[in-house]
DNA sequence: ACACTGTGAGTTTTT
DNA sequence: CTCACAGTGT
């Protein structure tokens, strides 16, 4: 096989194979090559079955990258390298050894969505207070639950955390497995708990994987660490690769510690630097080394430039952020005058929020351009209802997934007969769907339409076993009414919520051209891979367009020239990371990562005045610029290219389903009862009036119904009708 | 049932 | 400012 490509210390981290083993990356010092290279010489040059090697990644997208190099280095066998992200490798294995667990099949995969959806059910059933628990709060205390290796209620219990919090948390695992369900740290922790519980499981396992490698090691953690090391145990050859100078995920749980002490934790191991950087210049490198040198507890690494000089790093400062839009707005023309392609531009920035105002300008100077991150296409609410009918087909327990379609399109099943369809669920113990198709405990109006919803899936879902997945889609869209409601209660977006659906479709097609026709695994797989497919996965650079991303989206790739804005303290740093010594050390990172993306030029800019929730706030610059020794310049100025003055504010492309429904003009209805007087209500049933209180349509009429319950409604809106006796 | 209003919060988000 | 969402009024 041929290394020559490789300079010696990749050589040496592609044929070291036996033991355990870390390279220490730096930014663009060729870590694929090297993966890739290392997965090569293992089938070719030693003679390890394909099936012998795991290779874990974290996005689907350098999983893919990674496949797709190997086949170009391998004779054959390159499909049968087990190649996954870890929560891919995990659901595999979770649908191949769940019943281990107790599963009956693979477990439906809720996404953030999903969990948020039902977080916030159980904040309204348990009743807590929603200023104190927020959703967001409690899905991040959950996740954090789970990875840490105690057991969940263990960890929340020793970390003090309120009853509210246990129970909320009790309450949410129970619904979880209700619904035959995952979150996205289940994958990870029921994994790590199969083995645990499964000797014979992990014998296997362990047998199985004689050579395991690791792209990106500094953001493991501690799940995914245990996980390793248990697979790891047998054959000792664990490879693993990884920056601790782009650790920049802390927040969400990765653990810098494994990169820092992988040579404790595997007794033996090598360790080799990659410092060489084929990327950069010099300039930049020398900016980028000067930023991360005030980091403590380093590996300790320093890049060197495998370019020349370069041009010196710029900084600008700007009076405002608009004015820091209009200088890039007018570098990046200037450059495109002077024959520079788009596509060689990239700006990032620390939030989203900063997006806005450069789309604004950027569309002002007609210059295109793309902006990365945001909502993803599988989060489209049009996506997320198609997906939802087949969830509810794969896995008729899916209770999220039946709440998201009950009512759309709608149906007039309202909140009033879902709360009643969800009491009797519970107490009856059954699904959502089950207890719906069998409503007869409910009141007649309510079991009457969940009858006609239920008759109208089941007669959808005939034909699902003999057709093609994206024919049967098609075709359960026609029989549910989809477009007729997209089109009336979403005519403005219309079009692009069809395109979308369509778009669907399509990605369907292509799924299934990997299955044999009638393979009843293309569902189950589908979806799994659906629900683990991420916005940054569809991030093939887009030719021809400046782009825009956040710095943490921006890790991985590169761009020619550069422009990081807002550098300015407490933006970036942010403000809550300035006093919390690891924290501005990640930030300080994400600031490495940043300028490391710069192949030829880096721009550096800040404003001195911000609007930021709207109000105007004074800025220094960021310590940053400090540490990598610049001098804060004058503003220069620039000559100004004519700035057309159409823009105007961009606006969000996609808004969750149902936001902008038509307005349907209310139904005014007689209001002249009379106490005593025998009514109907479309919902309750048959009752009678016991108090009137107020005239008009702010009268108030109180009815007792039939069952004993007394409601009080809105005369002039309840649908109350009078019955003649 | 539905629309409107008022309030509060507001990084980063590989799966 | 600007979004999301719970509460309120018709």
């Amino acid at each position: 096989m041929n290394l020559e490509g490789l300079n010696p210390e990749q050589k040496q981290a592609v044929t070291q194979v036996d033991g355990p083993l870390l390279v220490l990356a730096g930014a663009g010092s060729g870590k694929t090559r090297v993966l890739t290279h290392r997965i090569a010489y293992l089938i070719e040059e030693k003679d390890i079955c394909p099936w012998n090697i795991l290779a874990l990644t974290f996005t689907n997208k350098a999983a893919r990258e990674m496949r797709e190099r190997v086949d170009g280095l391998v004779l054959r066998g390159a499909d049968a390298v087990w190649i996954f992200t870890f929560h891919g490798f995990c659901a595999r294995l979770l649908s191949r050894e769940g019943g281990h667990l107790g599963f009956e099949k693979a477990l439906t995969i809720f996404d953030d969505a999903d969990t948020q959806s039902l977080i916030g059910r159980i904040i309204r059933d348990l009743e807590l207070n929603d200023r104190v628990y927020t959703k967001r709060m409690l899905a991040g205390i959950f996740s954090d639950a789970k990875n840490n290796a105690l057991s969940p209620a263990a960890y929340l219990q020793e970390t003090g955390q309120p009853r509210q919090v246990l129970d909320a948390f009790a309450l949410y695992q129970k619904r979880l497995r209700q619904c035959n369900a995952a979150d996205f740290d289940d994958l990870l922790h029921l994994t790590l708990k199969l083995f645990a519980e499964n000797p014979e499981v992990l014998a296997a396992y362990q047998e199985k994987f004689q050579y395991i490698l690791v792209d990106e090691y500094q953001d493991t953690n501690l799940i995914q660490y245990r996980i390793l090391e248990l697979l790891a145990q047998r054959h000792r050859n664990l490879f693993v690769v990884g920056d601790d100078d782009q650790s920049i995920y802390g927040w969400r749980g990765a653990d810098i510690r494994n990169i820092l002490e992988f040579e404790k934790d595997f007794p033996g191991a090598g360790v080799i630097r990659l410092e060489r950087n084929y990327r950069s210049t010099a300039a930049i490198l020398k900016a980028a080394n000067a930023v991360i040198e005030n980091n403590t507890g380093r590996k300790g690494k320093t890049l060197r430039a495998h370019k020349g000089g370069g041009k010196p790093v710029s900084v600008h400062e700007a009076e405002d952020e608009r004015a820091e839009a209009i200088y890039i707005c007018n570098q990046i023309a200037n450059a495109v005058r002077a024959g520079a392609r788009y596509d060689a531009f990239a700006i990032l920035y620390r939030t989203h929020v900063q997006s806005r105002i450069l789309e604004m300008y950027l569309q002002g100077y007609s210059i295109p351009y793309r902006v990365y991150g945001g909502i993803s296409f599988f989060a489209r609410a049009e996506v997320k209802d198609v997906l939802a009918y087949l969830r509810l087909i794969y896995n008729s327990s899916d209770n999220e997934a039946f709440l998201r379609i009950v009512n759309v399109p709608k149906r007039a099943i309202g909140p009033a007969a879902i709360a009643a369809l969800t009491a009797s669920a519970e107490r009856r113990d059954l699904p959502l769907l089950a207890a719906a198709m069998e409503p007869d405990d409910l009141p007649p109006a309510f079991a009457a339409k969940f009858k006609k919803f239920t008759a109208l899936l089941e007669e959808a879902f005939v034909g699902f076993a003999t057709r093609k997945l994206s024919d049967f889609t098609s075709e359960l869209l026609l029989a549910i009414g989809y477009d007729a409601y997209l089109r009336e209660y979403e005519s403005e977006r219309y079009e692009s919520r069809t395109e979308t659906v369509q778009e669907l479709i399509g990605y369907m097609q292509e799924f299934e051209q990997n299955y044999e026709e009638g393979d009843p695994a293309v569902l189950q797989d589908f979806l799994t891979n659906v629900a683990l497919f991420s916005n940054t996965d569809q991030m093939d650079e887009k030719q021809g367009v400046v782009s825009l991303m956040t710095l943490h989206a921006a890790k991985g790739l590169e761009f020619s020239r550069l422009f990081l804005c807002g550098l300015e303290d407490g933006l970036f740093p942010s403000e809550r990371s300035r006093y919390d010594r690891d924290k501005l050390e990640e930030e300080r990172r994400l600031c490495y990562v940043g300028f490391t993306r710069a192949m030829d030029e880096l721009t550096l800019t800040y404003a001195r005045r911000r609007m930021m929730y709207g109000r105007i706030s004074d800025c220094m610059p960021s310590m940053f610029l400090k540490e990598a020794r610049f001098q804060i310049p004058d503003s220069r100025f620039q000559t100004p290219i004519p700035f057309n003055g159409t823009s105007r504010a961009p606006s969000p492309t996609y808004t969750a389903a149902g936001a902008s429904p038509r307005p349907t003009p209310p139904v005014v209805r007689e209001t002249d009862f009379t106490v005593g007087e025998k009514v109907r209500h479309k919902v309750f049933g048959l009752g009678q009036v016991i108090s009137l209180d107020g005239s008009g349509t702010t009268r108030l009429v109180q009815i007792r119904f039939s069952d004993g319950q007394i409601k009080k409604f809105a005369a002039a809106y309840a649908p109350i009708d009078r019955v003649e006796s």
